[in-house]
DNA sequence: TTATCATATTCTAAAACTTGAATATATTTG
DNA sequence: CAAATATATTCAAGTTTTAGAATATGATAA
């Protein structure tokens, strides 16, 4: 490819890299905080295999990163910047700012990350030690 | 599909119908004026019957519309945000502003466009009658 | 150690996208 | 009308993406 082209083409890999439905519930589901995949599961409704494709496809283009802790896998955005695009994006297309499921995760609740108990909502992650 | 993800389809529709190195070059340069083929294709030095591939794919995608004047067409923007939308695309992967082509074609001067002694700059399009 | 839970990886068929080549259409000009 | 010009459309091969299914791995619990 061209020098010259070569602008055209990191953004047009950033956009296509965001541009699947799943892959922009994720990364707003993950929004500023971290996300296990146990969580997007749940909140998303689909199989845990296929999300974790998507995560994959997600990391390889540099949008997400993840952090182990025990037997779950936090992710995080790269770029938190993408939700603002994402939003943006929205806006565009005339999508309701309310319709865009944004929650903050910093400790992740869902049934099956079994923190469903959790009596104080600080931002203390649960460390277990081996 | 769920009603609930059709916003988020939304959202990634547009993504993808940018996310192409040839149609975000061909969206900036339209910019916020219109744009004719045949300064698209001396522009971008790419075939003609290919940039006109990319338009149909672009109009489909409700993103340009065009207007015919005399034996040329001109294309212009439906949502000129979408030009933000590249811009905050860039910023986010480190293009220079300045790396992004955006020109004013309110008056198209490429050669092959024939206007190229036009002596006065106004925004009058000269209007040929059969 | 074995079972279980959370997550990852591999494989695959179908669908979609890319892009070159050839050709068609509409408009103007002579 | 015929030729030239600007643009559109169709076709097709190659590549990539999508998403389901099966299976593997790594950590913890029993």
């Amino acid at each position: 490819m061209k020098r010259s082209h070569q602008p055209y083409k990191k953004i047009s890999d950033l956009l296509s890299a965001i541009g699947n439905p799943v892959r922009v519930q994720i990364l707003l589901a993950i929004g500023k905080g971290e996300a296990c995949v146990c969580h997007l599961e749940s909140l998303l409704g689909l199989r845990q295999a296929y999300i974790s494709q998507q995560l994959m496809t997600l990391r390889k283009k540099k949008l997400i990163t993840s952090r182990r802790e025990g037997k779950y896998i936090y992710y995080r955005l790269l770029k938190p910047e993408v939700l603002e695009l994402i939003r943006a994006a929205g806006a565009i297309t005339g999508v309701m700012e309310g319709a865009l499921v944004v929650q903050d995760h910093s400790n992740c609740e869902c049934p099956k990350c079994s923190l469903d108990a959790a009596p104080v909502s600080t931002n203390l992650s649960i460390v277990k030690e081996a």
